[in-house]
DNA sequence: GTCTATAGAATGATAGAC
DNA sequence: GTCTATCATTCTATAGAC
């Protein structure tokens, strides 16, 4: 079977317009997910904020827990892609460093979608998700891999296990310190994600 | 104007058994916040754990957020009296370690009551609850005394605002890497708490 | 004419309030 | 137990694109 030409333009915009729809979707559900929460989002607020009818919507996703998965997805590719475009050559400690403050960089300004850690049918969802899982996996392997050079180097406690290690690096992502800080406005967002590494990096003793 | 006897018994009596049902309430939502937090727990769940009636509970409090408002009042109270029963006489940093580890074992027994650092009616109710600003800043005063005088010390990093310490330690009583290496099923809670009290306070690098 | 998007209404279930 | 609001999901009818 043989295919006679390119895809005529015509149908190409049309796809086009469509995957250019679905990124503003997801990207309106990504910043009600940091803004609110998965409970607190409703689904006419992604449809008014997107600018288009919720039955459109259903179009693209057949259900809330979709939607949200498919942020989450998107939101793993992004780390995903910031961690491959870390300097190979860098010091473990220092690739560790950088995605941990680019995940609280994305926190407090607002676009880390955030699940309720808790049950939740969204949990079954994205357990089911081969994507997402994906994505976690290959994060999670990366990070992992970091973690077990960084302790051979000696950079990280060696007495921890790389999976306490990993656990803590990711939940600097949902931190509530972060936002507890920014919202005394005491201090820049630089500012407090300098404190914020030191306490996880360094802890809170003197050293 | 003088009173002839004491208060009758049958009254006394009465008193009793609203206080009794009203700690009965307070310990079930206490329970039911910790399982699943706020917006999952729903007041039918709270009537049937208790065994009353939904309307019962209505009388004793007038909203949703009340009833976790109690629960909240609750356990800042049962943290203060924690505190107050350290002996005085112990390291300000060992007080503090004390008290975090304590929170976290109510934590990883399903005693800890969480509600969303977000946003929601919750937070507005718990601001204007007196009762409950009271418990905090009290605790937040015994803490903050113990943080400066360990930074006096030189016991904890003193490049650190305070606040910044109390947040952290604050957090740790919502930590999510306490449930995550509680699923793992690996470590006991014993090193659970000894594996998150030596991030907390360590930090992940090597010393 | 057929297909699709839209707006808005209808449905059904959940859950707070009383 | 009842009332009611909210919200996810579906249906309908209209309008426009090709």
């Amino acid at each position: 079977m043989t295919t006679h030409a390119q895809t005529p333009p015509k149908k190409s915009f049309k796809i086009q317009m469509l995957a250019a729809r679905e990124t503003a979707i997801i990207q309106s559900v990504n910043r009600l997910l940091a803004e609110k929460g998965f409970d607190a989002m409703t689904v006419d607020e992604v449809a008014a904020e997107v600018g288009i009818a919720k039955a459109s919507l259903y179009k693209h996703f057949t259900s809330k827990e979709e939607l949200a998965c498919a942020a989450m997805v998107a939101a793993m590719r992004k780390a995903q892609a910031f961690i491959q475009s870390l300097p190979a050559e860098q010091a473990a400690i220092d690739q560790l460093k950088a995605v941990t403050r680019w995940t609280m960089t994305l926190k407090l300004d607002g676009l880390m979608p955030s699940l309720p850690s808790q049950n939740s049918s969204l949990r079954a969802t994205l357990m089911t998700n081969k994507d997402y899982m994906d994505g976690l996996m290959e994060v999670s392997d990366s990070l992992g891999g970091w973690i077990e050079k960084a302790q051979a180097q000696g950079q990280i406690n060696q007495a921890l296990p790389a999976v306490a290690v990993l656990y803590t690096l990711f939940a600097r992502a949902c931190d509530p310190v972060l936002e507890f800080l920014k919202m005394g406005e005491q201090h820049t967002d630089e500012q407090i994600l300098d404190l914020v590494m030191s306490t996880c990096f360094d802890g809170l003793s003197a050293r």
